[in-house]
DNA sequence: CGTCTTTGACCGGCGC
DNA sequence: GCGCCGGTCAAAGACG
């Protein structure tokens, strides 16, 4: 497997984050060591606002991840420990966006109704489970969907010049 | 040879 | 109970 950060950079544009389980959001944000201040700021207020900003699909898929959440808090309620997900769409031909971190894939589903399979990945840091998701949007196969779950418990291992670029090409949208 | 991807099988939750 | 569906496992293979 190859990453492509430069291919990356040339070719993609991040338009909006973000959704998670309202409740713990904040006690569980994943966000990079190495993201600016406003990163953090910017999980707090990116919300469903967002799903306006470029088309209506992406709204069905806030609303499908909060039902997991939520459907999840139901039975497995302290069992399984929730974990707040976040997810960016971004504009982009590859659908591995280089963010530093190694990940590892262990699954691909077809997903009902959609165009587009997904793709599911692990962190390769022992220790640390993060997941992520990665899903290019049906309607537009310019927009790449990626879900993260979970916190890293480690710092980024391959440190990314253009991270603080992939920041600042993403525009904000402040919550209602 | 170690690491990562591929892919079908498997599992648990949920609705009918 | 059964089938569907999303998520995960794990064996096999690809690739450097």
């Amino acid at each position: 497997m190859e990453n492509h950060p430069t291919h990356f950079l040339a070719s993609s544009t991040t338009v909006a984050a973000a959704t998670f389980s309202s409740d713990n959001a904040l006690n569980g944000v994943f966000y990079n060591s190495n993201a600016p201040d406003r990163y953090m700021g910017l999980k707090r207020q990116i919300n469903f606002p967002i799903a306006q900003v470029n088309d209506h699909s992406f709204s069905k898929s806030v609303v499908t991840m909060e039902n997991d959440v939520k459907s999840g808090k139901k039975k497995c309620d302290e069992k399984k420990t929730r974990k707040p997900r976040i997810a960016f769409r971004t504009r982009s031909k590859v659908d591995i966006l280089d963010d530093g971190y190694r990940w590892r894939k262990y699954g691909q589903k077809a997903v009902k109704n959609q165009k587009f399979p997904r793709s599911y990945y692990r962190c390769t840091h022992q220790g640390c489970n993060v997941k992520k998701q990665v899903q290019r949007e049906s309607m537009e196969e310019g927009i790449v969907i990626t879900t993260y779950e979970g916190m890293h418990i480690h710092p980024v291992e391959k440190l990314s010049d253009n991270f603080e670029q992939i920041l600042n090409q993403m525009q904000i949208y402040p919550a209602f």
